[in-house]
RNA sequence: GCGGGAGUCGCCCAGCCUGGUCAAAGGCGUAGGGCUUAGGACCCUAUCUCUUAGGAGUUCGUGGGUUCAAAUCCCACCUCCCGCACCA
């Protein structure tokens, strides 16, 4: 059979339409406010998107079949600056990104030529990513949808970002930022050559040492090495600058006075000094100790200031640049020592020394000292230990005392940052070089902050987190976070309304924005305009803060529509599930707990989070570069949606990275073929005269939709796919063959029955393809508006589920017999067990066992401890066997076996086991009891028979 | 460095949370058989070692430990992967 899918989910998506199955407004039934972070429009969606939003609709509508109402809404994330940085390329024709968006994402040409307004390529794959959405079937209430930078959103922004603000929550500082001196802008990683993100090494310092009445200052990563320092390198080659600095006058390369210039300070060059005239001088330490200047071309004018401090017992170039002046003969350098001031096991007295010795270091220029430097660097930083000429830091780990000697600097104003680009050189896309620029302005939300902290593991704590092993990622997340700029000086956004020189950055603007879909609603139908949307209004909404005629006397709203609006977001509200990537752990998922505790109330913090892996192609990566994204559109179109969602949650359980590949997704297409055609040719029929098989089968059932229910309400949804459209076979071919043995042709009615309830739980799953198959058995109404199947313990037949186990075992056991003897059976004969004795000590054995106890000794003393299974004691052969048996079985037959305590083995194998024997063995079976009179037993095989454990007899 | 994750029978991968159902699912590969003129597709069977009666032995990165019982829990070690920010 070949199916049209397209057709098919077409048909079944505008039903849904028609009928407006998916928008939800508050009623009298529970409700479950499922969310997804939504998308960022700037390229069409591709399969590994779409992995989130098909957990997520899944997820929706499961809980729809359950019986709750369940609201799915979206929303598109405008705020930021990757749009503008495509636009910018876009008119600047770059050959790249043209050739991406023709002949990978396939935008046709007059829709590029918009391109150079950034909201055009927003609002294109704006409607490309809905469209795609719409086609996978995803059960999304479209009537609240908003993209982030219409004002009824803005309005809402404005209400958090003051509210925080008013919360103590936000503060302001100095930052450093990658700059582009030509652009005056902020860059970052979308608006460099090449795609670089500027990084930012923030724990560089500038030490400043005096020269004369100027500032002489030098860069450090090791500001606790001022302590073994013994003189100070200049380059004899460069022209250094004289500035001023804040009124100060500084001594720097020219390169260093650029960079001072970036940083907020006022900065002037007055004159200039030869590095060769600063040679011999002596400038002052911290402590007013005089370090004398000395010549050393490894120094570089374009790394920090151009002016170097050197601690030879710990810096091999240091170490090497003395040693050269003194072979030289230098008459100031051949009296200084090397001061340690660090012991590091595995070194003496003199680590730069040593390690230049045991590399065989040949002067200042050698290449070995990089390497050199390196190591020594980390085994210090690790291992070492300040000494006693660190003062009160004496005996401090390196990596501690380092901190501490930091701000004991600072603190004393020997000490300023000096923060520099660690992946310079760094190119703007306008050609200009980047350079590090503090920003003294900068708005911060302040996470750093403990009591905050304190609210958000409070949060975590209540709150559901699937996989629940990536919960310990949220506590370490909400542990390092600090202080993070909340807003940008570009991009697509909502102003500060405090400074409008500001734009609420992207990560801000996107933490509380679930409770605008309530809200939204009422704007996009028009009963609400953004100018209603007043602080007081969301006030009381939100917050229940203030009154409802405060509310009315700003918005200008009816109380009316107040009320319905108040009424909506406290029905719906808190979120009950949160869906996202596990990239967003670290920022937009923890601010979203965050900012959840930051401005309401405990009863309206979110309940769940769930967090999914990210999605691989056939093995790999996914990336523009490697050209192996598949837009989620194109693949739909090639093989339908249900099988693309079946073949993306099936890969891999949810924190997982999915592999992806269309060897699965045609796989699934067959199955879902296959299975459509069984549904087709099944009729629904009164059932009467139930058999073993037809019982057992049933009360499989019964167990699996009790499995698969657990898993889903748990997320784990590959492996309740996996036991729908797998396990379920595995049984139903034993099914098959049992019923075929007996050539019947009256199931029709029951694999109905198991189908149905089968379609019922794929249908969150392949909505469109399970609306077929269901109308197929018969229904009138669709499966998504059908309840999801229910457990009935009541409808599981313990015997016949032990019974059917009892029939597998005793085959496999010949089966096994005839392997090992490699007999060809002419003649079959089983031995039932009909000793009471036996069983009645079975079945004590297995209330003993049922709860895990199988220790012989335990066993038997409480056998013999009853007068009923006393006899026991002499037969301890058989208890140990038993044992054995029962040990390998599990908890679940155990405990059936102790239920179907009436179950006749004889009565049910001489029915049973012929048919089955006959077809797989191909000869008669003959089934006794132990103690049969007429009994055919010249082996003497009966007395071994066990319960459940027939003894068996090949000829 | 800080943090997170992983190491399973030729390969991929499930099981580990909640110890006993585990010689360990499934897929691929390989071997044999069926179907076919043949091949492909498909179906069946086998696939750690030994075993002429349903059995036994040795396995889940390495080494310890807890337990009547460990792939599963605890400790140490080795190896590999990912994230470290103001960017959506």
């Amino acid at each position: 059979m070949t199916l049209n899918w397209t057709d098919v989910e077409k048909k079944w998506r505008s039903k849904w339409e028609e009928n407006k199955d998916f928008e939800t407004n508050p009623n009298d039934k529970p409700k479950k406010f499922i969310t997804v972070a939504y998308p960022y429009p700037n390229s069409p969606q591709h399969i590994g998107h779409g992995r989130t939003y098909t957990l997520a609709d899944v997820h929706a509508r499961f809980y729809r079949m359950k019986g709750f109402n369940v609201l799915f809404p979206m929303g598109f994330h405008y705020t930021g600056t990757p749009v503008l940085g495509m636009a910018k390329r876009i008119e600047a024709g770059e050959k790249e990104i043209l050739d991406g968006l023709r002949n990978i994402y396939h935008v046709p040409e007059d829709a590029i030529k918009t391109f150079v307004e950034p909201i055009k390529i927003a609002d294109y794959f704006h409607e490309e990513i809905k469209s795609g959405m719409i086609e996978m079937g995803y059960s999304i209430d479209w009537r609240r949808e908003f993209t982030t930078i219409v004002p009824g959103y803005q309005k809402f922004i404005e209400w958090q970002i003051t509210t925080l603000k008013e919360k103590g929550r936000i503060i302001q500082g100095s930052h450093p930022v990658g700059w582009c001196p030509v652009d005056q802008n902020p860059v970052s990683q979308h608006d460099t050559m090449g795609d670089v993100e500027p990084k930012i090494d923030d724990k560089n310092f500038l030490i400043k040492f005096k020269l004369g009445d100027s500032i002489f200052p030098i860069t450090t990563l090791r500001p606790e090495t001022i302590f073994g320092i013994t003189n100070l390198w200049v380059n004899p080659n460069t022209i250094y600058k004289k500035v001023s600095v804040d009124g100060e006058e500084w001594i720097v390369s020219e390169e260093c006075a650029k960079k001072i210039s970036f940083f907020e300070k006022k900065v002037e060059i007055t004159g200039e000094i030869p590095g060769s005239e600063i040679i011999g001088k002596t400038a002052t330490n911290h402590d007013g100790r005089e370090i004398l200047v000395l010549p050393a071309e490894f120094v570089e004018p374009s790394m920090g200031t151009g002016l170097v401090m050197s601690v030879p017992a710990h810096a091999p170039k240091d170490y090497q640049a003395l040693r050269d002046l003194k072979a030289k003969g230098h008459e100031l350098a051949s009296k200084l020592e090397p001061i340690p001031i660090i012991t590091t096991e595995g070194y003496g007295s003199i680590p730069a020394k040593e390690i230049c010795e045991k590399m065989g270091v040949s002067d200042q220029s050698d290449d070995k000292l990089e390497e050199a430097t390196k190591e020594l660097y980390l085994k210090e930083f690790t291992d070492g230990k300040l000494n006693d000429k660190c003062l009160q830091f004496d005996g401090e780990k390196v990596q501690f005392g380092r901190e501490k000697i930091r701000t004991w600097l600072q603190e004393n104003g020997h000490l300023e940052k000096f923060p520099v680009l660690e992946n310079a050189p760094v190119r703007c896309r306008c050609g200009a070089e980047c350079v590090v620029k503090v920003l003294n302005n900068q708005w911060f939300l302040n996470y750093g902050d403990e009591e905050w902290k304190g609210l958000a593991r409070n949060c975590l704590d209540e709150m559901n987190i699937l996989p629940n092993n990536i919960k310990t990622e949220f506590v370490e997340v909400i542990d390092w976070l600090h202080e993070r700029a909340c807003a940008r000086q570009q991009g697509l956004g909502t102003k500060l309304p405090w400074d409008k020189d500001w734009i609420v950055e992207s990560l801000s603007d996107s933490v509380i924005y679930m409770a605008y879909y309530t809200i939204s609603r009422f704007v996009n139908d028009g009963s609400v305009t953004p100018e209603n949307l007043t602080k007081e209004f969301f006030d009381y909404i939100l917050l229940d803060k203030g009154d409802v005629s405060l509310a009315v006397s700003t918005s200008k709203l009816s109380e009316d529509v107040i009320n319905s609006i108040k009424k909506e977001f406290t029905y719906f509200y808190p979120v009950d599930s949160r869906h996202s990537g596990r990239d967003l752990v670290q920022n937009h998922l923890s601010f979203f707990v965050l900012n959840h505790v930051a401005i309401f109330e405990k009863n309206l913090w979110p309940q769940e989070i769930v967090v999914n892996g990210s999605v691989m192609m056939d093995g790999a990566k996914m990336s523009k570069s490697m050209g192996n994204i598949i837009p989620l559109r194109s693949a739909i179109k090639e093989h339908g949606a249900d099988p693309i969602r079946l073949a993306i949650i099936s890969s891999a359980e949810l924190l997982q990275d999915a592999d992806f590949n269309m060897e699965s997704v045609s796989g699934i297409q067959s199955k879902l073929e296959s299975l459509l055609e069984s549904c087709s040719s099944l009729k629904k029929t009164e059932m009467s005269n139930l058999k073993a098989e037809d019982t057992w089968i049933l009360s499989k059932t019964q167990s699996k939709i009790s499995e698969i229910t657990e898993a889903l309400e748990k997320m784990r949804l590959r492996e309740a796919l996996h036991d729908i459209l797998f396990t379920f076979e595995s049984d139903l071919s034993w099914y098959a063959k049992r019923t075929g043995a007996k050539g019947r042709h009256d199931i029709s009615g029951i694999l109905h029955q198991i189908n149905s309830a089968r379609v019922a739980m794929l249908s969150p799953f392949a909505p469109h393809i399970a609306e077929e198959m269901w109308e197929k058995l018969g229904n009138t109404e669709m499966v998504s508006k059908s309840k999801w199947p229910e457990y009935s313990p009541d409808k599981v037949d313990a015997a016949s589920i032990c019974a059917e186990e009892l029939l597998k075992n005793t085959i496999d056991d010949i089966s096994n017999i005839i392997k090992v003897t490699k007999i060809t059976p002419k003649k079959i004969v089983i031995y039932v067990n009909s000793d009471e004795t036996k069983s009645k000590i079975y079945s004590k054995m297995l209330s003993i066992m049922v709860g895990g106890q199988n220790n012989m000794g335990v066993v038997m003393k409480e056998l013999i401890a009853d007068p009923n299974t006393a006899g026991a004691k002499k037969m301890p052969d058989f208890v140990q066997k038993t044992i054995k048996d029962l040990h390998s079985e599990s908890e679940d037959i155990k405990k059936m076996k102790l239920e179907a305590e009436n179950f006749d083995e004889k009565e049910f194998l001489k029915s049973e086991l012929s048919s089955m024997g006959q077809k797989e063995f191909g000869v008669e079976i003959k089934v006794y009891s132990e103690n049969d009179v007429d009994i055919y037993d010249p082996k003497g095989k009966a007395r071994h028979a066990r319960p459940f454990k027939p003894a068996i007899l090949i000829e």
